[in-house]
DNA sequence: ACCTGAACACCGTTCAAGT
DNA sequence: ACCTGAACACCGTTCAAGT
């Protein structure tokens, strides 16, 4: 046994169920040793999530930048960090915890860097532009996952926007009553967020 | 002991210490009664979490839009709703791990609903705009509280961005090198988005 | 150097027994 | 109707003992 079979079957259990669902004794019958073992090769639980948090952000695919428009390829490179980081969301949701989120967005963010100048800002204006990209999209995929974990959600969304509450827009009444396409939700936000930061 | 007596010192230790914090024993303790007797008043503790995040969500204070344009008031409401949000970080967080996110931002929607067509957006582009803009907040929220639990992100931000991995934009590297002064970065987020989606 | 079982101090929860 | 202590099945972790 080694650090890295530790880790490969621990990865295996977060993906699956989450890090709440990896004990130690779980992972130890997995591993097919005693629990001790584990403490000998990894450390406590505490160390055994912060090497697996690290692992998964090497991990990470790095994601390019394609399109016509500097605007098409900061929405195009975002849309890709998105996918990315929802392919594993257990894993991520673990880095996430373990204050990695930074370095997870550094790749994206020289490739912002990028574009953003090829949109014409310098200096202050464009490391602005970046971070509130970058906010934006981490900001977003953890909404999501937010959304997508949570139960139903309490007084079905339906009930809440009838049309007077929508001040008697029937279509945006309808609209808000329904489900959310995050997909598309997620590009139309981008397009506005670059349309305010490129533009004007 | 009332119900109610439970939730209110509940709420307490885990406005100061995070829900992680919140242990039966703990909070019998706390009460001065047998551990046994709290699941007589409010089931277990998963109900008891439910519970109190069901109250945190009833009692936030309801924001008002203020100031001359639509864009202005759009961006003065969630600036407000940042700061209700952030008031007790513990009790909030707890809220959107019950799934209660949605619920937290209807009465902020309802008037984003009024600035959006006072903007002159309607139907399908004004609930858009809506979702966009909540979206935006509820991620910007999430994203900052992220960043203060995490301990001291790992390679120094100050390393990662030396001159060449800015692209030879020298005040950029500085920037990103950097704190990042959240308050202000919320805002220019905001007008961002505002610019774009009522822009054009 | 690596693995083990026993033991400790913590959990949440149940349940029969009290008043 | 309300409160209790004992007991159960789970945790993470330590440590002395093995090979």
């Amino acid at each position: 046994m080694t650090a890295d079979a530790v880790l490969d079957v621990a990865a295996e259990l977060v993906k699956r169920q989450g890090t709440a669902a990896l004990t130690m004794r779980g992972l130890a019958a997995e591993l097919g040793t005693a629990v001790t073992s584990i403490y000998w090769h990894v450390g406590n639980r505490d160390e055994l999530l912060d090497a697996l948090a690290e692992r998964t952000v090497r991990e990470l695919s790095v994601v390019r930048a394609e399109g016509a428009t500097p605007a098409a390829r900061v929405v195009h490179l975002l849309q890709g960090l998105r996918r990315e980081l929802r392919s594993h969301p257990h894993l991520i949701a673990l880095a996430h915890e373990r204050g990695l989120t930074e370095r997870m967005f550094h790749p994206a963010q020289r490739a912002l860097v990028h574009e953003v100048h090829a949109a014409g800002l310098r200096g202050r204006r464009a490391a602005r532009a970046v971070r509130v990209l970058t906010f934006h999209a981490v900001g977003f995929v953890l909404v999501e996952r937010n959304r997508e974990r949570a139960p139903a959600p309490h007084p079905a969304e339906a009930e809440l926007w009838d049309v007077p509450a929508a001040q008697n827009d029937a279509v945006l009444a309808r609209e808000m009553a329904g489900p959310v396409d995050t997909e598309r939700l997620y590009a139309a936000s981008l397009e506005a967020l670059v349309a305010g930061l490129f533009g004007a």
